[in-house]
RNA sequence: GGCCCCGUAGCUCAGCUGGAUAGAGCAUUGGAUUUCUAAUCCAAGGGUCGCAGGUUCGAAUCCUGCCGGGGUCGCCA
């Protein structure tokens, strides 16, 4: 349950009485008044502005209005308190009872506690990676893959029917190059002297693994053929054996695409044409010329005239061109056709995941995607900023050519799968993220992955020992539930079962705002609301340690407490794609 | 030059889609150890929220214009 949206419909009732009572008519579909924990605990758990926005309708002073709305708050059993302040809020003290409520939620439903059915079982689609075939993947895409990743849990939390999407680029230019350098060195290990690598070719070592592997398969039969005869087969194998690498990866960072779709078949089945025609037919498509760019050199600048997408008329700068001057589709086109086809399979809300270098793209997309379904689906794309990998405080320098080439497959082996997960999402993904591959792995609270499964090890540590006075029967989450729970009292204890309340909030604002590094951020917080109980408990005041012998209905209260806590730390971990830890050792 | 993102404490960053006296960690200083794991905790100092206008009861948050940093700019994907 959102302890918020209860607490508004609760304050949208008292508001409807007030109405009745001063006989004013008030449009409550229009409501927009906030329920909020104030930054302030001394202005209680939850502040409303109602009186405020409302105060026009009822044509009254917010104060005057808010007056009349406190003594129906009151009523309430779950409100002790209720009063305005400041210019028109109004601020309420949630009673204890409530909390403790919460607190029997969560043993009750378990991991389930925070799910929520506000995407009421509508599909939605989550691109994301979508790392050309052409090499190993580097930290960047993981950075994407995790964000899509967490990001679709979230969503399938909250009730969306959820496809993991990639989307292989295995058409074009890029992929005739892969072809070329695989080709090339498949040569050279024939004893074919083929001299320097040409530049534009893919330079790194892996490729020439794949020659070595081709050669096992086939021997020399694609030597003395021409290039018709030998590209298409070497593409096709170089492509499977790129995809081959990536997906290892993905899986070893916890990350399965339910879907993968290929460039190169959406292509082939016309898709792109019969894209083309339909906006053709609706006169978003022409010949023309574009401006070259100004304020920077174009020497090399035609102005040649070009098939055109209008995608200006939606909210784009400049018009797009779909066709290069060979006659083929340009990806651009390619992707209109991908992006329709998700449409088609019944995606009218799509979140992309991009790299940030594709800034430049997001608009034309978003333009695509509003002709092509006539404004009825939704593109959100979401750009994730770089990754610098940082040792010993220094700047790893990536460059191909030099072999200090890191990849995703080899920091995850270093770091681990949990520990590379959770610093991806230490950084909102618009902002660039120091990946220090030394600070993951120390053992401090400096590091947040081991504060937060510290704190599990230690709840989890408390109730082993529990477990050796108490029958185990008796500390399973169910059976806690029914405990007597008014003993929690403890400004500390109320503080951290607020916060564990809180999950399903924090849940439902991810998915709406598709941000997933507000978990990171709640788990870190709830961490540190447990850590301060425990070593409060542990050494200024032992009357608040979890286990007390000689009090076992206060213990059980405790434990109750500790259990939630662990339950709400492994779903919030969970939906991270992070294995809680039960012990450190 | 156009477009996109960023600018918040000495450093690294949050800031709940417009709320009250702007927060956390690191660093600095001073404290807590007969423990359910000190891999933790407590306290203190530290700010023209890049600048200037605008919108309104109210702006770090929304709008406009500057300044600074990054990204990107026809037929690469």
């Amino acid at each position: 349950m959102n302890y918020f949206k209860f607490f508004e419909k609760f304050i949208l009732k008292a508001i409807k009485r007030v109405a009745q009572d001063s006989e004013v008519f008030i449009d409550l579909a229009m409501h927009s008044f906030s329920v909020e924990r104030p930054k302030d605990p001394k202005h209680g758990d939850i502040s409303t502005n109602v009186a405020m926005i409302l105060a026009k309708q009822f044509k009254m002073k917010p104060i005057d209005l808010a007056e009349l709305i406190v003594p129906e708050l009151v009523s309430s059993k779950y409100i002790v308190e209720a009063n305005l302040a400041g210019p028109g809020f109004i601020n309420i003290q949630i009673s204890t009872k409530f909390w403790k409520e919460r607190l029997r939620d969560i043993l009750l439903i378990n991991t389930k506690f925070g799910n929520s059915n506000i995407g009421s079982g509508r599909k939605i689609n989550v691109e994301y990676v979508s790392a050309n075939p052409t090499g190993p993947m580097h930290v960047g895409h993981g950075r994407g893959a995790v964000v899509g990743d967490v990001l679709s849990k979230v969503l399938e939390k909250s009730g969306f029917e959820v496809t993991k999407e990639y989307y292989i680029n295995d058409a074009g230019n890029q992929v005739n190059i892969l072809a070329h350098s695989v080709y090339f060195r498949y040569c050279e290990l024939n004893g074919k002297s083929m001299g320097v690598i040409p530049e534009e070719y893919y330079q790194g070592s892996y490729l020439i693994d794949l020659a070595e592997e081709l050669q096992k398969r086939d021997g020399n039969r694609w030597l003395d053929l021409t290039q018709e005869e030998w590209l298409p087969p070497i593409q096709g194998f170089a492509i499977k054996s790129m995809m081959q690498l990536i997906s290892k990866d993905l899986n070893s960072l916890g990350v399965f695409p339910d879907v993968f779709r290929s460039e190169k078949e959406i292509i082939q089945t016309g898709m792109v044409d019969a894209v083309m025609s339909t906006l053709a037919d609706q006169n978003l498509i022409y010949e023309g010329t574009l401006d070259p760019p100004k304020g920077r050199e174009n020497q090399d600048w035609e102005s040649n005239p070009q098939t055109l997408f209008l995608s200006t008329k939606y909210g784009d700068d400049i018009d797009r061109a779909i066709k290069k001057t060979d006659g083929s589709w340009t990806y651009f086109a390619s992707d209109m056709a991908y992006h329709l086809d998700k449409y088609q399979r019944g995606f009218n809300r799509m979140i992309n995941i991009w790299g940030f270098d594709h800034g430049g793209y997001v608009k034309r997309m978003t333009a695509a995607v509003s002709a092509l379904t006539r404004g009825d689906a939704m593109l959100d794309v979401k750009l994730c900023q770089l990754v610098n990998l940082i040792r010993d405080g220094q700047q790893i320098k990536m460059s191909k050519r030099s072999g200090t080439f890191l990849t995703l497959g080899e920091v995850i082996r270093e770091v681990g799968r949990d520990a590379f997960r959770f610093f991806m999402l230490t950084r909102k993904n618009d902002a660039p993220l120091d990946f220090d591959l030394t600070k993951v792995l120390e053992e401090s609270k400096d590091n947040p992955v081991y504060y937060i499964q510290y704190s599990h090890a230690r709840g989890k540590s408390v109730l082993r020992r529990a477990s050796e006075i108490f029958d185990d029967s008796k500390l399973v989450p169910e059976m806690l539930a029914e405990v007597e729970l008014d003993l929690l009292d403890d400004p500390l204890e109320i503080n951290l079962i607020k916060i564990m309340a809180s999950w399903p909030r924090v849940l439902e604002d991810t998915a709406n705002s598709h941000e997933p590094h507000r978990i990171a951020y709640f788990l870190i917080d709830m961490a540190s609301a447990f850590h301060n109980l425990w070593t409060k408990g542990a050494r200024q005041a032992a009357q608040l340690r979890f286990i007390s012998i000689e009090n076992e209905e206060l213990t059980m209260a405790r434990l109750a407490m500790v259990q939630s806590y662990l339950i709400v730390v492994a779903s919030a971990l969970e939906v991270m794609g992070i294995t809680p830890l039960n012990e450190m050792r």
